[in-house]
DNA sequence: GTTGCTTACTAACGCGAGTTAGTACGAGGG
DNA sequence: CCCTCGTACTAACTCGCGTTAGTAAGCAAC
């Protein structure tokens, strides 16, 4: 910075307004175009570091998540970092599944680092406890929430999703629609089965319970499931399978019998897991959790906090869209 | 660190030597143990940026990689953060598919942190033409290799992979084995085949070209090449896979016309895509790319790049192992 | 021709650490 | 009693930058 000066002719003072756009030191056009080029000519880049001590102010937000387990934190962390980049923070990413660091340590290092704000994201939606670390920075839940609900959250909307499911279903003339749950203990499970008790009623179609069967969350789990459902006498015309992987294992039950998707059997899946659901033949009707979206959100909600801007902890949830294919 | 300073009554000096482990600086037990006490009663954190700035030193690596589009590149990253760790470095990760900034762009933020090196990753193996940026700061090639080889670089053992699976299917005793390959002008694919050639070969069995077929890399290519091996007359009684997509819809192929996996026909796939494999019915046997492996190798080889040492640029290869489920 | 007000800067301090050169103290040797 | 020689520290500088307080030059007003 003391080169660009001196090749430009002026104090290091000057450089810095310059670079920093400080409208409120009176820079005349010509200095600032002497700054700039000698700068350009220089190839001076700024150190981060320095910059963040000098200023007290890192431009870092930090994200804990596992990356690996499951395939869509990435999502999380994509819609993150665009929205922090549009507001020129950085984002740092630690994995909370390291094998040789807890996840505590890793949030260590981030504090270490000087992050404005954190994001402690899990992969699957459900009630966490987060360390304890973690309230020493303004913090936000992602795909996650805490019991005594102490911490702002951002969560998908799975009511919805299941009645965007259920009504897609109605909407091609289903009127048995069977419904293949996730383990009941959790909250996926509970807010889709509502939706999609919602959405029947809402048709004025009445809800049978022998429709709905409980399943593992694999593909054999849905395959099993959906054996019970085809089975029947009275079998149903389309299923609303808990997520894309039982309706990979749905799909083979059906194909098994020698019916068609969609023609005979309808399928509706959960979660858009784009290797499955872009992969199957036919290609998968499935519900998005909106990943992306609730990253930036988290962002967003993380630049309210740190700029001190009181926000009520609430918990916000984030519509799960429709994503039509072919098998309903 | 001061006030670590005040409460354990030495110099912020001293308070630096212990908390660094500076050997050389002969600070007895008592006088160590008295500032490690007023650290923790303090809960003093260590800025890491101003340890930076004055140690010259950022103890930050950094990696640009597509996280999104392709679902394995976290795998890479994993890798990459463990090793990092181990060394007490930390990894700065930048998408390089950001809407709001170019790949270049995200790479100077990095350098703008003052990283001591960088590991640029492709999601799928291929030759790459790497931003002049990345020669600013030592540098490691993942999973892809550039033109001329003036990059170190690290690409999956394809030929090891393709052989591997082959002789699998071999050692169950079959001999007519098809091979459905990707797009040819591919690595992975150029690699593959002559790994499947060389098993053949060195088992004895001749090399018939009418069982190699070409297909869209999707499951539909898969099913479409499926179709023609299995509609032969001498249909094989193995099928190789150029991915696990493919698997997919060759799974579909077989199904169709009423034979039984592996009974009637075995598979094996190649990418090990946990998604895939692991909830076909059956479970495919496939080949894993050695994602992980491949972060930690680059990781170490910055390191060594950062330490000076000379490296030959030649281009490692890592093996790709065999992951044995129930389709052979 | 002093005062006062802009305009266009600069000197100097501080951020939180690492590091070098130097010092005070006590023990042991002559 | 003086002179080394470790031992156990400390003062002061440095890293690269942001920022505050201050100043010199130019001009208008009185």
């Amino acid at each position: 910075m003391g080169d660009v000066a001196q090749r430009a002719g002026v104090s290091r003072t000057t450089v810095s307004f310059v670079l920093n756009d400080r409208a409120d030191a009176g820079i005349p056009d010509e200095t600032r175009r002497r700054v700039i080029e000698a700068a350009a000519e220089l190839g001076y880049r700024p150190n981060a570091g320095a910059r963040a001590l000098a200023a007290r102010r890192s431009d870092w937000y930090g994200i804990v998540t596992e990356i690996v387990t499951a395939p869509f934190a990435v999502d999380v962390i994509k819609g993150a970092q665009d929205r922090a980049l549009q507001q020129g923070k950085f984002l740092l990413i630690a994995s909370s599944e390291s094998e040789v660091a807890t996840e505590a340590a890793g949030i260590e290092k981030l504090l270490e680092q000087r992050i404005e704000g954190l994001i402690y994201a899990a992969t699957w939606h459900r009630a966490v406890r987060v360390p304890e670390i973690v309230r020493e920075v303004p913090a936000v839940l992602v795909n996650c929430f805490d019991a005594d609900g102490s911490l702002p959250a951002i969560v998908p909307d799975e009511v919805g999703g299941g009645r965007h499911a259920t009504q897609r279903l109605l909407d091609a003339g289903h009127t048995r629609i069977g419904l293949i749950t996730l383990d009941p203990a959790i909250p996926a499970s509970v807010g889709r089965r509502q939706g999609y008790e919602e959405a029947l009623v809402a048709a004025g179609v009445s809800v049978d319970p022998s429709l709905v069967v409980a399943g593992d969350a694999t593909a054999d789990g849905g395959y099993a499931a959906a054996c019970e459902l085809l089975d029947r006498a009275d079998r149903p015309t389309a299923i609303f399978c808990g997520n894309d992987r039982m309706a990979m294992g749905a799909y083979d039950a059906i194909k098994e019998r020698g019916l068609a998707i969609p023609r005979d059997v309808a399928v509706v899946g959960f979660d858009n897991q784009e290797l499955i659901a872009a992969y199957l033949r036919p290609r998968l009707t499935t519900v998005a959790l909106p990943f992306q979206e609730m990253g930036a959100r988290g962002v967003e909600m993380l630049a309210a906090l740190a700029a001190g801007q009181p926000i009520d902890t609430a918990t916000v949830t984030i519509d799960c869209p429709l994503i039509e294919r072919s098998s309903v």
